[in-house]
DNA sequence: GGCTCCGCTACTCG
DNA sequence: TCACGAGTAGCGGAGCC
């Protein structure tokens, strides 16, 4: 690995969001070490970072084949339904602007908005709610009246239809390679949890729907690896709850336990609508959110959000009184940091803007679970490639594709699959120790849709 | 007039 | 103001030559 990836992975762990020091790129590779060693980031930069390098490069190399036919055919239907879609929007609103961009959300969300005889007049609650002052246009408004008129299902799915052609299908074609692969690259030094990201293209954000357009060679399957609600997993583990950590001993479903708490219910009473209100609150609590944003994703009042929020952690008490332990402890150290030592620094945690702070205290009781699940990750690819390699397939008949957050994706020949899902599968549920178990769950397929 | 840069809006994923 | 972390496309304003 050459000297200058080392020194700027070590810039990054000791700078990750990139704006607290300022003329880092001048250090040496020996000052940068004593950095490292002096904020506890050697254990991360030598055990997770430093090995974890090549098989991002390898993975680079080995890319992702594309149905090139049946991509091009995706490409044609998709394009002329924008084109059909276009005029029919264009037909509806040509008597107010004959000449409307309808990709400018700006001019188009003052002809669904405006009163006539500028726009259509459209009725809608939130007047005015981008920053700029103008009328939002986006999926969630448009959705909220969308049988106010019917242009709005027009707009709707021809949105869909152009991100899809404009941001995936246009730039895999050019991205392509004579083989049909295309070859992503994994960002190391990017994210400021620790996460990897992927670029040229983004890889890690490809819809479920055009998925099924990337293929194994032939005489090969995809094989997926995820990790089942390792970020709750790793929730439970790290405050200690011992309500949400017999849960998942026990294989019990977390969601349902969740709802039997916050509503007050027995859990074989447990609708499904409760069940998803609780998956979100869990998912909600990781994230730090508030009552104003429960409110709005389950349509609840805020009161009843409020309730909810409070009657969670009055339940699961451990996971209240850690987040003010790892809060009180930024605001005097000014980071957070994860059980492998890597860190986070939140300067906004001290700040008299108070919008300021809470963007710092939602990002900071964040950090430790999302940064301990990607390094989690990292080390279980550092652990498989190590035994791959030993079993000299790895980059033969064993291919790494890509890395997406809690999961790996594999291009492996038919003969060894099923040893080698077992052996992949066996190293990530043991690469590190929880209070509670890791899951992985396990599938193939000849295409990547279809996993 | 034409060019690049950047913030904003919107959309995709875990 | 609106829940964490990312990348990309297009629009449109600002500033430069």
């Amino acid at each position: 690995m050459i000297q200058e990836k080392k020194i700027e992975i070590a810039q990054w762990l000791l700078d990750p969001d990139r704006g607290n020091t300022e003329t880092l790129p001048y250090l040496s590779f020996n000052i940068l070490e004593e950095r490292l060693k002096h904020e506890g980031l050697w254990r991360v930069f030598s055990e997770v970072e430093v090995p974890l390098h090549p098989i991002l490069e390898d993975m680079h190399k080995a890319g992702i084949k594309l149905q090139r036919e049946k991509l091009e055919e995706m490409h044609k239907e998709l394009f002329s339904k924008e084109n059909i879609l276009g005029s029919a929007i264009k037909k509806e609103c040509s008597h107010l602007a004959p000449r409307v961009n309808i990709n400018s959300p700006r001019q188009l969300g003052e002809i669904l908005f405006s009163e006539p005889p500028r726009g259509l007049g459209i009725t809608h609650e939130n007047t005015s709610k981008t920053k700029s002052g103008g009328f939002s246009t986006d999926n969630e408004t448009l959705t909220k009246v969308k049988d106010a008129h019917p242009i709005i299902p027009l707009i709707l799915e021809y949105r869909e239809v152009f991100k899809l052609r404009s941001t995936y299908l246009e730039s895999f074609k050019s991205l392509m390679d004579e083989t049909g692969r295309i070859h992503t690259t994994f960002i190391q030094d990017g994210a400021a949890t620790g996460r990897l990201s992927s670029r040229n293209p983004n890889m890690q954000n490809i819809p479920s729907g055009i998925r099924s357009l990337f293929v194994p060679e032939k005489g090969y399957f995809f094989l997926s690896l995820d990790y089942s609600q390792i970020e709750l997993r790793i929730l439970a583990s790290v405050t200690g709850d011992a309500r949400m950590i017999d849960a998942f001993m026990h294989n019990k479903d977390i969601h349902v336990i969740t709802a039997a708490r916050v509503f007050h219910k027995d859990i074989n009473a447990i609708t499904k609508e409760e069940r998803n209100f609780a998956k979100i609150l869990n998912f909600g609590i990781i994230y730090g959110m508030g009552k104003d944003a429960l409110s709005r994703l389950i349509n609840v009042s805020r009161d009843e959000a409020e309730k909810m929020i409070r009657d969670y952690f009055n339940d699961f008490a451990h996971i209240k009184r850690w987040q003010e332990k790892l809060l009180d402890k930024a605001m005097q150290m000014g980071y957070v940091e994860n059980e492998l030592g890597r860190k986070r620094w939140l300067p906004g945690i001290v700040s008299q803007n108070k919008r300021v702070q809470n963007e710092a205290r939602r990002a900071a009781v964040n950090m430790p679970i999302q940064g301990l699940g990607a390094d989690i990750l990292k080390l279980a690819m550092i652990r498989v490639a190590e035994i791959l390699k030993a079993k000299k397939v790895w980059m033969k008949t064993v291919l790494p594709i890509l890395t997406i957050h809690d999961e790996l994706l594999f291009e492996v020949h038919n003969d060894i699959l099923k040893e080698i899902s077992g052996i992949i599968k066996g190293e990530m549920e043991s690469i590190y120790e929880l209070k509670v178990p890791l899951k992985v769950d396990v599938s193939s397929a000849d295409n990547w849709g279809a996993l």
